[in-house]
DNA sequence: GCTTTTTTGTCACCTGGGTGACACATAGGC
DNA sequence: GCCTATGTGTCACCCAGGTGACAAAAAAGC
């Protein structure tokens, strides 16, 4: 049998989480966590689930992964006791990005975001949440792109990145979506981690493809044909 | 000569920043902020300095990018206008993590972080600033973690990752910093995106310049040689 | 303690992508 | 419009790291 743990304010100190709090945030936060006990191997929540809660980790290792498209696991991240994941549940509407796991037997107290951020800052749950969003939105979105990237060819990173441009640069154009940018291959290059040649060369294939074309040097992409490439599910987001 | 751009509510509006701002605030927040034209290549601030701006892209592109130990640059992202960039001014005390210059001609504003929170959100700065440390500090860390991988050996992928174990889960010991941690080869090898195989090779590698050694299932590291292998300068953090 | 399963170590072989080199195209500068 | 610098296309060659296969060692079950 498993004892549970106590959780108090000398543990949380202990811990060395939320070590800018006042001993009454705590003990107020405290009073709304759930404390769960999870197995080795149990899934916390996974990827694509709308995400509710958020965790701290009181004893035991946690696992943060992500299955690639070609059903290759990706080690994101090891949690360590202490430590708060489940961070989405901060953004407004945001879905899990991450699998969570249960690295070893853990113990894991769940809040849910408003009451966090109410109890420990003060402020409307919904303009934190914008904030965060319009701020450290775009940290996410590269740590997104960049743990795809880690299992991913040449040519699904190319797409990947391609997107991630379409998205921010693209208008909507009659041959697809223009780049209003002036990219050279070496700055894809960059932009991937490659060399200048090997871009050059998936540059034409994808053309050949045409999952995009060129237009004296501004790129029109076709973004489906993008999804597909990069081994993404069709359309959304 | 360039001409300066209106910077009122209605440019705001139309970059889509701040959708969540109220007229008024985002009004304050413009009588705060300095508009600066910045030529195209013009580095705005380097890695490793102390981030004291926040800056908002108000037209042209800007550029996040990395040098890594071997001088490989590493373009981070592209900035698109509407977009706020040099977030880590959002952390205490952190310093810039990416160097940022124009990718083409821009105009940029510049807030005070602490301008940019008490306006936007009405609570203290110094609590904000903690909070995200907490909560969307792990995100960060990550982030620097990958964006060095994009230019990395194996091996100094694998050193990169161990020092992070080490941080999180390491434990003074006579011989190292002792992790706590039953760690396989696979899941080194999915923590840093490669086959078991080559992850066992380059640990035994490690082993015998004595960078690291094992105590039946418990590694024990040398942080020092694990930055050096790592191609990360002595020390700090 | 003995058996079964999981992990580690080490091959030989293959391949994606890096490197250097060079010709050709394009686009600014003036 | 010409000249120079910068970007593109395509080689041939090399190497880090992936793959599969299998033996040995260590842990976990019972």
């Amino acid at each position: 049998m498993v004892r549970t743990p106590v959780l108090n304010v000398a543990t949380v100190r202990r811990l060395k989480a939320f070590s800018w709090a006042t001993d009454r945030q705590v003990e107020r936060l405290l009073s709304h966590m759930r404390l769960q006990y999870v197995e080795k191997r149990t899934v916390l929540f996974n990827e694509g689930i709308p995400s509710d809660s958020l965790y701290l980790l009181v004893s035991g290792v946690a696992k943060l992964s992500l299955r690639s498209p070609d059903d290759e696991r990706v080690l994101v991240s090891l949690v360590a006791p202490g430590e708060l994941f489940g961070i989405t549940s901060l953004m407004p509407g945001m879905h899990r990005a991450f699998r969570s796991e249960a690295f070893s037997d853990c113990w894991v107290g769940a809040v849910r975001p408003e009451v966090f951020v109410t109890t420990l800052l003060d402020c409307p749950f919904a303009e934190f949440s914008a904030m965060m969003e319009g701020t450290v939105g775009r940290w996410f979105a590269l740590l997104y792109r960049y743990t795809r990237f880690q299992s991913s060819s040449l040519r699904q990173k190319l797409a990947l990145a391609l997107l991630e441009l379409a998205r921010k640069f693209g208008v909507q154009d009659a041959r697809g979506t223009l780049l209003i940018l002036q990219l050279t291959h070496e700055d894809l290059a960059d932009l991937v981690g490659a060399s200048r040649q090997k871009v050059t060369e998936h540059m034409k294939e994808l053309e050949r493809r045409q999952v995009l074309l060129r237009d004296r040097r501004k790129l029109i992409v076709h973004p489906d044909r993008l999804r597909e490439t990069a081994g993404l599910p069709p359309d959304e987001k």
